[in-house]
RNA sequence: GGGCCGUUAGCUCAGUCGGUAGAGCAGUAGCCUUUUAAGCUAUUGGCCGCAGGUUCGAUUCCUGCACGGCCCA
């Protein structure tokens, strides 16, 4: 790429690069190790008073990436950016050597310097490393986006990624908070004792979900392999082999449409908890839910998102599937009850449904046109059919629903949870019925796991496992409506550059 | 998959009722030792997304394509 020599900005600073290498300097020169960091100086200085502060001669050395360049002749300010913020460097004539204030001369915005100085206070009261040193520890040979619009097209920023990093702060905040929320969900989790497990990413059957997969192949073993959709059934299989509590926080790839909500690979926390149903697991959701809410500084549980308030004040409402078809969604008894006018009635709702998919399935689409946008604060949906819940356990009162539930936030599903189904029969029959549903054309369908049946019939405790959408979790707590803007390098199309 | 919108300088954006373009920032040259989007003066920089059509002439109008955004499914 940097044969882009008609570009005069780059060619410019090439030509910078090396003037500096003719007068023995090292343009990308590592040797210069940071004592401090700038969020660092400002909480330990900023409260010191300006007068008297430089004669104390407290030193920092700090590294960093030049965000904005003042000169002014023989002095000049720089704002120097690390990862945990910015300090101002001042840089004048007389505190400098001859070549280093020479070099000053010759930066520019987005280059790597290290700097060794004094603290000190401006005018304006601002915390300030005067430079007694400054060493060029990268030349940065691109112009950075506008100082004051900074990287705006999306396009760019979900391409250049580092770039949008640079510039946007936000962006940076949010991958932050990102990141803290992953840490809490950990803490929350291995406080309740759960352990935390890896399991295979590449399956030989597709199961644990309703989706299609990514193919792939070992050409070790001439095997046909498919990246995971979930790793719902190797999880059981540990609390089959005695671990009782684990949890597994990591990616699963669907073979889908892209949208605000949906990437192709996405990240998930998958949990199963030995001993207990679904309904402990709807209070220890919302356990956990206060427990991350009360750590990123929420303090009402009200929180807002897309122009609406969400309340996750304790017990969130919880909805039968038929009734909020019903009530919420207005569907006849009729479509309930009759096939053929569900599949009417999806086919004017513009749903992708066809004679072959269950009664069930197609009351799940309807469901999911007219119930779930109006899900705005969370909501467990509960009383999911047999027919599409085929790992989960059935109710024992009503044996056509099961003990399940999905959450909703925002009209967005962000939990899927049940009791597990753990009867090697009952199980084994429905992995047949999924199959059929496959012959039907049905490639979401699950495929039949025969060595999980096996380890049913050693013999799974009762037992309840959830699936927690991490990326849309993070959308809701940091105000992003778009999945990208919480996923650090988003899924792009190739563009011919 | 469908609809709408966008694509012009490194970035953020104007603009041309069809006659090959402009600002701010960045860059360059100069002045300037406490600036905060520093300032002042001068100045460089463009396959106007790609391909085709209409036209004497297209960045502008039309069609197709690519990429992106938003909405719908």
């Amino acid at each position: 790429m940097l044969q882009e020599t008609e570009n005069k900005l780059i060619q410019r600073r090439i030509e910078k690069l090396e003037e500096l290498r003719k007068d023995g300097i090292d343009p990308y020169f590592n040797g210069f190790s940071p004592d401090s960091f700038a969020q660092d100086l400002h909480n330990k200085y900023d409260k010191n008073v300006k007068e008297g502060l430089e004669e104390k001669n407290i030193p920092a050395k700090v590294a960093g990436r030049i965000m904005a360049y003042r000169s002014f002749g023989k002095a000049g300010f720089m704002k120097l950016k690390d990862f945990t913020g910015y300090i101002q460097i001042y840089a004048e004539k007389n505190s400098l050597s001859e070549e280093d204030f020479k070099l000053y001369k010759k930066l520019d915005v987005g280059d790597i310097i290290g700097v060794e100085g004094v603290l000190f206070k401006t005018k304006t009261d601002e915390l300030t490393i005067k430079a007694k040193k400054i060493t060029i520890l990268t030349k940065s040979l691109r112009p950075l986006p506008e100082k004051w619009h900074g990287l705006k097209d999306k396009e760019l920023r979900y391409r250049q990624r580092y770039l949008d990093l640079i510039v946007n702060d936000e962006t940076k905040e949010t991958m932050l908070k990102r990141a803290f929320i992953i840490n809490s969900i950990r803490e929350f989790m291995i406080k309740n004792r759960f352990i935390e497990v890896e399991t295979p990413m590449l399956h030989k059957l597709v199961t644990g979900a309703a989706a299609r997969p990514f193919k792939t192949y070992l050409n070790a073993l001439d095997m046909e392999l498919y990246l995971r959709i979930a790793p719902e059934l190797y999880l059981k299989r540990l609390i089959v082999g005695g671990l009782d509590r684990v949890f597994e926080i990591n990616r699963n790839f669907r073979n889908e449409g892209m949208d605000l909500k949906h990437n192709p690979e996405f990240t998930m926390m998958e949990f199963y908890i030995a001993y207990k149903d679904y309904t402990f697991l709807m209070d220890f959701t919302e356990e956990l839910f206060d427990f991350i809410l009360e750590k990123i500084g929420v303090e009402d549980n009200k929180i807002e998102f897309n122009g609406k308030e969400i309340d996750f004040s304790r017990p969130w409402k919880r909805l039968d599937f038929y009734e909020g078809l019903k009530k919420i969604g207005n569907v006849d008894d009729d479509i309930l009850n009759n096939k053929s006018k569900a599949l009417k009635y999806a086919l004017e709702l513009e749903k992708k449904v066809n004679d072959n998919m269950s009664h069930e399935k197609i009351l799940a689409e309807i469901f999911d046109a007219l119930v779930e946008p109006n899900l705005i604060n969370p909501t467990f949906v509960v009383g999911y059919p047999v027919a599409i819940s085929p790992l989960a356990k059935r109710n024992r009162k009503n044996p056509n629903i099961t003990d399940r539930f999905e959450l909703f936030v925002s009209g967005m599903e962000v939990a899927n949870a049940f009791s597990e189904l753990n009867d090697p029969f009952d199980q084994k029959e429905r992995f047949l019925k999924q199959l059929e549903e496959r012959k039907k054309g049905d490639e979401e369908a699950s495929m039949f796991d025969g060595d999980y049946i096996k380890a049913l019939e050693y013999g799974l405790p009762p037992t309840a496992g959830e699936g927690v959408g991490i990326d849309r979790l993070v959308m809701l707590l940091t105000k992003n409506p778009s999945i990208r803007d919480v996923i650090l390098f988003p899924l792009m199309r190739d563009k011919d550059e």
